[in-house]
DNA sequence: AGGGATCCATGATTGGATCCCA
DNA sequence: TGGGATCCAATCATGGATCCCT
């Protein structure tokens, strides 16, 4: 049984993380109409000179400004906070224009869990920073939208927990070789490497390590804009 | 049972095999009496500065020159030839000034077999390259020893498998932590990290993992010591 | 003088993602 | 238009070892 003032403590940390993540909220919605140029004026830093070359770019320096701590480590980015960044690109109908990259997948199936899951982590609690991704729209001239915290309503968990659990079955089955994209309604499993010869090992549920693309799992389209749905209506 | 085809050409891989080991040792003697300074300009290198700075720029310039492939892989330095290739700094009496780096402890205990396990490999063939290391020597003016191409002799391998055995248990009891130094007539065990602070995770024989201090086993100067006399008595 | 601590280079890995063709 | 392929930055891990204090 925990002692009064832990739980005075605790009390006193929850309000510092409320507070913390309305600032990171209305911080991140200061950036809302600025241009990619504008944005970069504010950190000092020069525009790449083309997007090809700087995919990263807006996720990278989105995590600066806001303040992020955690750069390429298994944590959230604001570690604190229990909040992931996810930057957001959208068409000219204000619709998502990709898949998101959410983490890799794991090279070690056996006792994986959806409740301790990386994957669960990540989407538990997720700052969306979306902006124009219009080809159209010359790159230093896309606007940054409005930010939305958001957490999965009971609907999304469970969807996504169905996913999940259905894709690592099938890589438990064994063949990695056989997963495809097809798979999962919200959820699929694309590679993410350098180039399609670089390899990972999986070791599957029979404890034999073979060599793989490295993969990663990605939330389809169809998933992000019940996002935007959900938040603009 | 082998077409007669494959045993004519297996002849004639281990008699390229034989040439490229000896041109291998006559172009590492070659070396013998240049200075640093020398050997630098030889490859059209700078000098670093000092020492402090620059702990494997002999060796790595030496693998440059003698054409060695693996560049930081686990694979021995002339590949086709299971050659490894080894400075070894000397007092000014040309004794050997240190302990001898040979690789990394593995971090995955359990199933190492001394038969196949990459010390053992690693030992299986050296080209030793001797240089002065005293401190009263300006750098630029170190000179090259005459190399030595070695086997261990059956005394040395059973010497060497014992501590490995030994150090191997060990370490399968558990407690990294409680791993010495002391221990091991001619192999110890020592940490190997760019500070103290790193930690990499061992797997012990129970299957659990434990952040540890990334080790490698080192040669103890007594029997580098061996090597030499072996060679020059 | 032995052993705990440290230094550099480079390849591998991971986290940030978007590109782009069939 | 979806999914296979790819790009950059930064950190991590490994291979090359020697430093340097007690």
């Amino acid at each position: 049984m925990p002692h009064i003032s832990d739980v005075i403590d605790n009390s006193s940390q929850d309000t510092k993380k409320h507070n913390s993540t309305r600032e990171l909220l209305t911080r991140a919605r200061s950036l809302a109409g600025k241009t990619f140029a504008q944005f970069a004026e504010l950190l000092g830093t020069a525009l790449p000179r083309n997007n090809v070359s700087s995919k990263g770019w807006f996720g990278q320096q989105a995590e600066v400004y806001l303040g992020a701590t955690a750069k390429s480590r298994a944590e959230p980015d604001f570690v604190e906070l229990g909040i992931e960044l996810k930057t957001l690109p959208l068409t000219s109908h204000h619709q998502p224009k990709e898949s998101t990259y959410v983490c890799t997948v794991p090279g070690e199936i056996m006792g994986q869990q959806w409740q301790t899951c990386w994957l669960r982590r990540k989407l538990a609690h997720v700052l969306w920073l979306p902006y124009e991704a219009d080809n159209k729209i010359d790159w230093a001239q896309r606007r940054i939208g409005t930010a939305i915290l958001w957490q999965p309503s009971k609907a999304q968990h469970d969807a996504l927990k169905q996913d999940w659990e259905e894709l690592m079955a099938n890589l438990s089955l064994g063949e990695m070789a056989q997963i495809s994209s097809h798979q999962g309604q919200f959820l699929q499993i694309r590679p993410k490497a350098a180039n399609s010869r670089e390899l990972t090992n999986m070791v599957g549920s029979d404890g034999n390590s073979t060599p793989n693309l490295p993969c990663g799992f990605y939330l389809r389209p169809d998933f992000t804009r019940l996002i935007l749905q959900q938040h603009y209506n």
